[in-house]
DNA sequence: CGACCACATCGACGTGTGTCAAAATAGAGG
DNA sequence: CCTCTATTTTGACACACGTCGATGTGGTCG
């Protein structure tokens, strides 16, 4: 299955190895943009390091605003690519988008390892 | 003056480690919204891949805005903490803050940590 | 000195963003 | 059926943000 058309990953090369194209800039950023606000990023801080590799949301909404905000702030996360949500029953649960982790490590030049399933 | 510019000290643990508190949070959330807009994040990275580690205003200037907003963004992240910068005689240069890069690669060090059950 | 250049600051304008209360949707269960 | 819980969506608001033209500042050179 090496059916590689995946059009999420091939971001951008390291920050300090060339110049990014307008085109390379406006996708990174959205990335950074979104992990660019204080909750957002404790969200998905919580959601990354929790056990099992996902978390629902009633386990992370205790992050100082209210839940609908939280809500919000999960979809912002989720339309940057950055997460992933499935409803099992009541709840649903929030994972981080490997992919995603992955293409921002490799931004600071961190020999990040591509996700070998 | 205006500013305490705080260079990105021992910002964090990997985003993936433990959730992170209200404070780090905030502090880490204040270097990816300095890099969350995508001129912003042109200009870093053409001073960050600019030969000798510097490079003068007048060099990258070309990002699509009046200059009156490039000296803008540069202002941003140097605020942020990400850049420095230095007069030699009529020209102005930006490097990076190596720290900061180092802290913002810290947070993805160990990408793709897959689940432990 | 005075013209000129590189860069920064100011003031203003439109747009985007984070926040909440209230209401809507989706299942589970009595 | 109705009710309760978990989560999302809606509507509205204050505020922050990106952008520009005009103006200010620091330094070079003729």
């Amino acid at each position: 299955m090496s059916h590689t058309t995946e059009p999420a990953t091939p971001c951008c090369p390291p920050l300090t190895e060339r110049p990014f194209t307008a085109e390379e800039s406006e996708r990174a950023a959205r990335m950074f943009k979104a992990l660019g606000d204080p909750v957002r990023l404790r969200l998905f801080s919580s959601v990354a390091s929790h056990e099992g590799g996902e978390a629902c949301v009633c386990d992370i909404s205790d992050v100082g605003v209210s839940q609908p905000t939280v809500s919000h702030h999960l979809k912002k996360l989720k339309e940057a690519g950055l997460l992933a949500s499935e409803r099992r029953g009541t709840w649903v649960y929030y994972r981080v988008e490997p992919s995603a982790l992955a293409a921002m490590g490799a931004l600071f030049g961190a020999a990040g390892r591509p996700a070998t399933p």
